[in-house]
DNA sequence: TGCCTAATTGGCAATATAACCAAATAGCCA
DNA sequence: TGGCTATTTGGTTATATTGCCAATTAGGCA
C-alpha cells in the first residue's frame, strides 16, 4: 500500500470509525427525521450529556453531522444523509449471519 | 435507547467497526476484483502476515468476507459486496470536507 | 516420517476509545 | 451584574484495538 493510498484509506477509516459505535449509530438514526438538541439526544441514548456531546463532536469533525445554535441550545442535524444507506447492507449482512446460525442448528 | 434497540445498534456497530480500519478497507478493495490468499494480501498491505490474518478473521467473523482453503493456502473473498457501496458516500463526505477547507482559505 | 511453506494463535507493549464526573464556557434574562 | 440553563472541555480510569514476534497448526511432498 503506497503512501497516497494509505492516506486515502486512513481518511475513509476515520469516517467509518465515527459511525462505528452503538450510540452514534442510534444518534444518526434519530437525526434521520429531524434535527435534535444535545439534551434530547442524551435522553434518547440514555447516557450523560457530556458523553453524547463528545459523540456529536466526533460525528461533526468527520462531516457526518452539522450543528446550528439557537440560544443556549445546539441542534444537530444529518449533514451526510447518505450514511443511512449503510444500514441496508449492514442489515443484509446480519440477516445472512443469522440464517447461517439457524442452518448450523438444524 | 431500549435494550432491544441497544442490541441492534451493537450488532450494526460490530459490522461497521470491522470495516473501520485503513488496512481492512484496503483489503476489502483488493477483494473487489478477485479472491486473494493471505500472503498476497499481506504483501499488498505491507504488514506482517499474522497482522493481516487477524484483520481477515475479524472481517470474516462479522460476515464481510469468506474463505476457501486450497492446499496450504487460504483464499479470502468478498462475501458481502454491498460494503463497497459505502465508499461512494464516504468519498462524498470527504469531498465536501475538502471543499469546505478550500472555502475557508479563500 | 521429516521438512517446508502457509496460515493462525498467543502474548505483550503501545495506543486509542469510552464513560463518567467536575469544571469551564456561552447565551439569556431578571 | 448575577444567576440559570445548555453545552463543551478536562481529567481520570477502564477497556479495546493494533502490530509485531514467537510458537503452533495444517497440508503437501520427498
Amino acid at each position: 500500500m503506497d503512501a497516497k493510498t494509505k492516506l486515502r484509506m486512513e481518511a475513509r477509516a476515520r469516517v467509518l470509525k465515527a459511525m462505528a459505535h452503538p450510540s452514534r449509530l442510534f444518534i444518526v438514526e434519530q437525526l434521520k427525521q429531524k434535527e435534535r438538541c444535545v439534551a434530547e439526544l442524551a435522553q434518547a441514548v440514555g447516557a450523560d450529556v457530556s458523553t453524547v456531546s463528545k459523540h456529536l463532536s466526533l460525528l461533526k469533525s468527520v462531516g457526518i453531522v452539522d450543528d446550528r445554535k439557537q440560544g443556549t441550545q445546539v441542534f444537530y442535524r444529518l449533514k451526510a444523509p447518505c450514511v443511512l444507506e449503510f444500514f441496508g447492507c449492514v442489515e443484509k449482512v446480519l440477516q445472512t449471519n443469522l440464517q447461517e446460525q439457524i442452518m448450523l442448528v438444524k
